[in-house]
DNA sequence: TCAAGTAATGCAAACGTTTGCATTTCTGCG
DNA sequence: CGCAGAAATGCAAACGTTTGCATTACTTGA
C-alpha cells in the first residue's frame, strides 16, 4: 500500500545508522563487512521491502545482467527450442533474457540490435534473417567487445563465434539416403540462398547426386522461403507435367508437409511412388501419417552450446579481443515412413 | 576498432560547445530547440558513432522501456504463439520484452518475479506456474501501480488484470459435443485443481453430463499434470479393465495425441470405439490422423488483448489505482474425426 | 599501556541521462 | 533604439548504486 517512496539502500543506512557503502558491500556479502552488520542490514532490507535497482547498479558497474537473443521468430519449433534452453541455462547463471524476433525482416533485425544494445545487454546471441548478408549492424558489439554468438543461421565470411549445424553433411545425408532409396529423379525445395545454411545443404545435396552419377537440374531446385503456402505452389509447379520426381528432399518439415497434403489431395502415394524426407525433425514429422524422414538438429545440444558459448566469453576480460570458436552441432538422420521401401503393398502396416 | 570509450551526449556536448541539457533535448526532438541546433547535433551523434545508454535515462526517469512476459514454458505451441503476438506487438510501441520462463516451479517464478521487479520493468504479464495459488509475490507490482496482467492461466481472488478464455464454455461444449455424438460414458482428463481454468472446464464438463442426466462418476476423472507420461499412464488404468470408456475429454492435446498412439497400440478404434477430443487446437490436432477435434483458445487474440491491457495500463498515471477488467476470449470447438460418428465403416474417406 | 597491524566502516566521486528553473538570445513592434 | 515577450540554451541536481581510498575501531603482543 505505501506507495510513496521506493526504498533505496540510503533508507537502510539511514534507519541503522550506517554508511550507504557499507550497506551495499553488506548486501553483496563483501569480506571485510562483519557478519553481524551483514545480519542486521539484510534483516532491516527485509523489513522495509528493500528492492535492489538493477538499473542503478547497471549503470555505476556498466553491466546490465541482461543478454539479448534476437531471432526470426520464437513460435517455431527449433528456435523456441534452442530459445528455452538458453534462458533456462542463463536463468541459473542469474541473467534476464530478452528475446527480440526480426520476422526475418533485416530493417526489424537492425533495429532491434541497436536497441538491444542500448540497453546494454552483455551478450547477444543471434540468428539472421533469412536476407541477412550484410552484418554490419553488429560491428557495434565487436568493436566493443561485448560478447557475441550466431547459431544457426550464421553469417558468412564475418569474424565471430559460430555455433551451427552440420548443414553439408545434412544435405548429403538426406540425399544419399533417398538415392539408397531408390530415387532417381529427386526435387529439392530449398531456402534462398542468402542464407548460407541453405547454400551448403545444396552443395551436400549436388555431391550426393554426383558420387552416384545423377545428374544435376536446374529445374529441379527450388528457392524460397519456407512457408506453406509457398510449398504448395512449388508443388502446382512439379506436378503440373510428367515425369513425376520420384523423390523430394525439402528443407524444412513444413515443406514436407505441404508436399504430403499435396500428394494426398492428387493421389500421388506416400513413398509408394513418391519418397520425402524433410528437415530438422519437427514435432509434426513423427505424428503425421505417413511419418516424415527428417533431420534431428539436436536444437537442445545447440542450445547448450550457444550458452556456454556466451558465458565462456562473459568470462573473458572485456579487454582481450574474443577469439572465434566455431562449433559444429552434429545431426541425425531419422527415417521414418516416407521414405520407406514398401515390398509389397499393403495400404496400413501394423 | 575505438574500443577506448563509449561516446555520450556529453562528448557531443564538447565537440559542438553546447549544454549537455541541449543536446538531450535535440535528440529526443524536444519542442524547444531550434531546427538548427537539432540537425548539428543529430549529424554530430551520428559521426561519433554515439549510442544512447538506456539504463541511465531508465535509472534518471524510472522507466526502462521494458516489459516482462513471465510465462510457464516457451517451446509450448499456445503460450509460444502468444508471447510472439505480444512481442511485435510491443516491440512496435518501443519496448523491449524480457521473457522469462518458470517451468511451472513455483519457486523459480517467485524468483523471477522479483528479478524482474529489481529490472524495474515498466509492466508484467503472467500466466502462472500450475502450482500458483499463493499470488503474494506478485504485490510488489500491484502496491507500486505497476501495470500487471494475468492471462491464460489467473489467479483465483486476487484483484488484477485478467484476460483469459472461455473455459467454463469450452468444458461444456466439448462434454456437450460428445454426448452428442453418442457418448454415455466420458472420461476427463483434467490438468491439477491448484489452476483455475480446469477447475472451470470440469465445472462445463460436469454441467453438460448433469442437462443429459449422465452421472458423474469420481473415477472418471484425472488430474494430473498434462504430459505424454501422464496420459499413457492414466490410459494403462482406463483400460485396465472393462467397461471402456467411449468417450474422452482431454484438457490438451499432448494428451489427446497420447492417448490416440494408446489407442492405436492396444487396437481400440477412435472414433468407432472410441471418441477424443482434445484442447488448444495445437497444430498436430489437426495433422494427426485421424485429426483430432479441439478447442480453439485463438491464441493470437489472447495476445493481442494482453498487449492492449498492458499497453493500456501504461498510458494511465502511476498514481491512479488501476481498474481492473477481466477480459473474455472466446472460443470455438474445431470438430474433426477423432469425434465423429461414422455412418458405415469406411477405413479412409475421400 | 601502547604501538602496530588488521578488521570494519565511511567519504565522495562516478556512471549517463533528464528536467525544472534560470538565463541568455532573438524577434518584432512602437 | 529600446523593450517586452518568446524562443533557445545553460546550470545543476537528481536517479540508486558501486568502489578506491581514507579513516576509524578493534585486537594482540610486548
Amino acid at each position: 500500500m505505501s506507495k510513496r517512496t521506493e526504498k533505496t539502500i540510503v533508507d537502510i543506512a539511514e534507519e541503522l545508522g550506517l554508511s550507504v557503502s557499507t550497506v551495499s558491500r553488506a548486501l553483496n556479502d563483501h569480506p571485510n563487512i562483519s557478519a553481524r552488520t551483514k545480519e542486521k542490514v539484510k534483516k532491516m532490507a527485509r523489513k522495509l521491502g528493500y528492492r535492489p535497482n538493477a538499473m542503478a547498479a547497471g549503470l555505476r558497474n556498466n553491466r546490465s545482467k541482461t543478454i539479448g537473443l534476437l531471432v526470426p521468430r520464437i513460435s517455431m519449433f527449433f528456435p523456441a527450442t534452442i530459445g528455452t534452453v538458453v534462458q533456462n541455462k542463463l536463468q541459473e547463471h542469474g541473467y534476464n533474457v530478452i528475446i527480440c524476433q526480426s520476422n526475418d525482416s533485416y530493417e526489424q533485425e537492425v533495429a532491434l540490435t541497436n536497441t538491444l544494445y542500448s540497453a546494454r545487454i552483455d551478450a547477444l546471441a543471434v540468428s539472421t534473417t533469412l536476407y541477412t548478408t550484410d552484418f554490419s549492424h553488429f560491428d557495434i558489439f565487436k568493436d566493443n567487445n561485448i560478447p557475441l554468438v550466431f547459431f544457426d543461421r550464421v553469417p558468412k565470411n564475418y569474424d565471430v563465434t559460430i555455433v551451427k549445424g552440420d548443414d553439408y553433411l545434412g544435405g548429403l545425408t538426406v540425399t544419399q539416403h533417398l538415392i539408397e532409396q531408390g530415387c532417381k529423379d529427386i526435387v529439392h525445395i530449398s531456402g534462398p540462398l542468402t542464407c548460407s545454411l541453405y547454400v551448403e545443404r545444396v552443395a551436400g545435396f549436388k555431391h550426393a547426386l554426383q558420387q552416384h552419377k545423377i545428374p544435376f537440374k536446374k529445374s529441379r531446385v527450388f528457392y524460397q522461403e519456407l512457408t506453406r503456402d509457398n510449398a504448395w505452389q512449388a508443388c502446382e509447379k512439379i506436378f503440373a507435367q510428367q515425369p513425376y520426381p520420384d523423390g523430394i528432399f525439402a528443407a524444412n518439415d513444413t515443406t514436407a508437409i505441404a508436399i504430403l497434403e499435396y500428394c494426398r489431395k492428387i493421389n500421388v502415394r506416400v513413398p509408394e511412388d513418391l519418397k520425402i524426407v524433410g528437415y530438422s525433425n519437427d514435432p509434426r514429422a513423427e505424428i503425421i501419417h505417413p511419418g516424415i524422414t527428417s533431420v534431428d538438429q539436436f536444437p537442445a545440444m545447440m542450445g547448450e552450446r550457444v550458452a556456454e558459448a556466451l558465458l565462456d566469453l562473459m568470462q573473458q576480460p572485456r579487454q582481450t579481443p574474443q577469439r572465434h570458436a566455431a562449433e559444429m552441432v552434429p545431426i541425425q538422420l531419422i527415417k521414418r515412413a516416407s521414405s520407406e521401401v514398401k515390398v509389397n503393398k499393403r495400404k496400413k502396416s501394423q
